[in-house]
DNA sequence: CGACCCCTTGAGATACCTCAAACTAAGTGG
DNA sequence: CCACTTAGTTTGAGGTATCTCAAGGGGTCG
């Protein structure tokens, strides 16, 4: 909507500039506006939009917010991936959810003050940053947002326990299986993109090492074929079949 | 609010009657509102419920809606312990929330037309029938209850994560220590009731023996003392470590 | 080129699963 | 009232999937 100052942010690693600011949040016209959270807005609504809605870039690895953070914004995804990390009391830690294109993160500050994931960008991603007054005020004022913020509600429930059920339960093998299954129905053709084996662990509630044996498996068995660096071609035949495996 | 007629289901098991109409719904009076979905409510809104909400008692085993059915009506808990459980491509079941006094189950109604889990009472339940149509003309009406949706929706996110991260990761062991845990804080003492062996195992996506063997071997070194059937004092220190342990 | 990171692979340990049997508690019917 | 069922729990023994620890290989970047 406005135009608003740069924004950096470091992660863990070396690189620096891993967010920016990046172009116009020019709401009216936005070319995923169907998908996102301002999806049935009409005219007269986008003028009680009365603070800047940031449009920011960021590269892989770099972090939206941490766990515990003051929490003042929630993000529309509009390009690219983003892993919600939750850490367990030992350190260790458990990828909670993906989100994609037209996906919204961070709902829960306009309920709370904080922020209760981790999110960082998995694969280059544009986000809206979008003030939790505006959806707040917004969300009053027009039962349209209202609707759609129930559907992200909504969505976000579906996608927790699908993940318990689908990639939580049965052996590692149909686990992976049924990973890459859910990353290819995404792409037009059988093509799917993976993780670091970390992530796949993370994800899955396995270790690296079982979640690349598995992966190396399915390229030796060719239920996967090498495109590019981790991007492979899935039999989706075979791997509906491993997914239904029994234990 | 409005008296209704009485209603039977029939579980899977012999026993005929587990649910029936209690009594009268009288939502400006009730007991446990400020823990409910109306908790925010005013008096002038009350006049916007338009149809009945029922007040229903089930046994344990009776069904409440089953994972597919046509949803007209979401359900507060007013006491009692209610499960919701998926069921995998396989069939087997995975218990994915436990819902509480002054929780809301079936939401998603409001954004869709099914049932998305089933819903089976796991202790002798009371609850309240509300029908869409009550609260999606309420959460138009009235930012109260708008509110408390909000609220409702991100406690299914967060136990539906917490499940995940505590029950669903790391050891046998350390997961049963979890759930134990979170059923002892409820209770004032360090009492503490558990669920059937079976369904133990389909919290924690372990088996029944295993679930078996743990439970057993924690009474048997003393983490956990015999009350009566299936109630134990916990040794919450003990408890705490062992859900720490690594791996 | 060397340093580093990530993926892969191996070998041994072990936690969990599977199948099966014994045990318990609570009906059910003679 | 006591045998007899029935359902759930416990326990055992053996197999196996996954974890752990450790080392080797292939990129990438300075």
């Amino acid at each position: 909507m406005i135009i608003r100052g740069v924004k950096i942010e470091d992660s863990v690693k070396k690189t620096r500039i891993e967010a920016a600011w990046s172009g116009q949040a020019e709401c009216r016209g936005c070319g995923i506006r169907d998908l996102a959270l301002f999806a049935d807005l009409k005219e007269q609504d986008f003028s009680l939009i009365h603070l800047p809605i940031d449009e920011i870039a960021y590269e892989a690895g770099a972090v939206l917010y941490n766990s515990g953070d003051d929490g003042r914004a929630v993000y529309t995804v509009r390009s690219g991936l983003i892993k919600l990390v939750q850490y367990l009391p030992d350190g260790a830690q458990r990828i909670v959810r993906l989100l994609r294109p037209g996906d919204t993160l961070g709902l829960e500050v306009l309920v709370g003050d904080t922020y209760e994931h981790t999110a960082v960008v998995l694969r280059r991603a544009l986000t809206c940053r979008i003030p939790r007054e505006v959806v707040q005020r917004l969300s009053v004022e027009t039962p349209r947002l209202h609707s759609q913020l129930m559907k992200r509600w909504h969505q976000s429930v579906r996608q927790a326990d699908e993940w318990l059920t689908e990639l939580s339960t049965g052996s590692a093998r149909a686990r992976v299986a049924r990973l890459l299954l859910s990353q290819a129905e995404g792409a037009n053709d059988q093509a799917c993109e993976l993780f670091s084996r970390e992530d796949v662990g993370a994800m899955l509630g396995v270790t690296t090492e079982t979640a690349s044996r598995m992966i190396a498996e399915f390229r030796r068995s060719g239920v996967l074929t090498d495109l590019e660096a981790n991007r492979y071609r899935c039999n989706i035949e075979e791997l509906r079949r491993i997914s239904g495996e029994t234990a």
